[in-house]
DNA sequence: CGCTGTATTGACCTCCTTCAAATGCGGTGG
DNA sequence: CCACCGCATTTGAAGGAGGTCAATACAGCG
């Protein structure tokens, strides 16, 4: 069937479907959704602070940002947009997007036209259910993140964003025996994990040395999940993924 | 008018008013919400982290908290609920809340019925979107908490903290000429930001030796807002507030 | 083959933590 | 009113995790 194998190649639907049941309509009509799409190229930017959001995206390939600069020139990267994931536009209820969001790598993005969308959730009962759940987990990511950043020393916090990337990229069928392409820089790196690029460069050497990853040319490869987990203290449950899915083994 | 003067007096339409302009039938409505209260004594568990959160709810008095634990007993709090806040249950979304509610103060806590919620939200829009813009600063608030506790020197990450959560109490009108009542203790204050209770109090006189604050008996005053906000790059645009509702003088 | 951006390493420094003790304060019972 | 208790605050001294600065190595690319 046409629909399923969409939504098996397709990660906006696969990650979806994690927070809701969607029969094939529901998909096609999700898929209609995307049909608007563009090539973005890397380290581009896509919504600026202080301006209003222009309208929703979907990022379907490629890895992007949210991230906030002080007025002394530092970053703060506060979430990572993977494969599947999507922004919003908070259509007219602010003049200010409050963040930045920029690719990190090349980029394939769907604009969602507000109008649609809107029927879309009016219409179908699994997509608002798999929205406000795509919702649920953006914030509660944001809460493992201050939590991560704020309580856990430098090596464990590295850790325990690559524990979180792997699930999330394993939900959407991005990961090939462990091993997936990552295009942050040592200086993202620090951005993401409040942090040197000096110290992360000393803490991936750590990870590296206790066998843990290999990362080398813009891939990373987690050699032993279950170690890494268990070095700091990874408990996937806060990413609400649908069970069965965020194990090593499928 | 009745229902304009309890919009003044209820910190729950008083903040909702800052998403979307409420009609006086819309106020009615979300004060009908709200018809079922009770008081809370402090330090209370109002949601386990583990556990499905049971319904939705509303402060209307006092300060709670999200925070989460880690096992070596370390704590994090994520985000403070004050006057007016909303925690909505994401109705079987998940088996796992991901993180604990607890109250701080006593609070006086409204209970909400999802399906009256969901009626509300189908019949009007202005409740909606008022709604709508709660969860978008919800959101925005966990972004600045990430990048000031990543990248903010600790005196400066606690004078942006107490800049944020004056203009908020301020939004609900629970500000007296700069003072607020204050229900952390310096272990709480050293949760939310990331520092231990040792070193909050070091950062405590500093503010204080700085003439900007005066902390004492559970009660906060700020001297100089203006002074405090410039010397930690606090800038209220986040809050999605609206304006002349943050500024020091009304 | 040189250029440019990223990664790596070392030496030094400092901000914050840790540990421990003292002080203060609100409540309670005598 | 005072003695006492429990809890929060305050302060000091010492140590350590991570930051800063700077030099070097390396990889991709025209």
């Amino acid at each position: 069937m046409i629909l399923r194998a969409c939504a098996v190649s397709n990660p906006f639907l696969r990650r979806l479907a994690h927070g809701a049941p969607l029969t094939a309509a529901e998909c096609a009509a999700l898929v209609g959704l995307t049909r608007s799409q563009r090539s973005v190229g890397p380290r581009r930017s896509l919504v600026v602070e202080a301006e209003p959001v222009p309208r929703g995206l979907v990022v379907l390939e490629g890895w992007a940002c949210r991230s906030k600069v002080l007025r002394d020139g530092q970053r703060q990267i506060t979430d990572l947009l993977l494969p599947g994931d999507i922004h919003l536009q908070h259509a007219g209820l602010s003049e200010h997007a409050g963040h930045a969001l920029d690719t990190l790598s090349t980029c394939t993005i769907a604009e969602i036209d507000p109008g649609q969308l809107a029927a879309l959730i009016e219409r179908w009962p699994g997509v608002a259910r798999a929205l406000r759940w795509s919702s649920l987990q953006t914030e509660s990511i944001l809460r493992e993140a201050l939590t991560n950043n704020g309580r856990r020393s430098a090596s464990r916090r590295l850790a325990h964003l690559i524990c979180e990337i792997l699930a999330r990229l394993r939900a959407v069928g991005m990961v090939d025996d462990g091993g997936f392409a990552w295009p942050l820089t040592q200086d993202d790196l620090g951005d993401v994990t409040s942090m040197t690029s000096v110290h992360v460069n000393r803490m991936v050497k750590e990870l590296r040395t206790a066998g843990l990853i290999v990362l080398a040319r813009r891939r990373m490869t987690v050699l032993d999940a279950e170690r890494l987990a268990a070095s700091c203290d990874f408990r996937p449950e806060y990413l609400h993924l649908a069970p069965g899915r965020t194990a090593p083994a499928e």
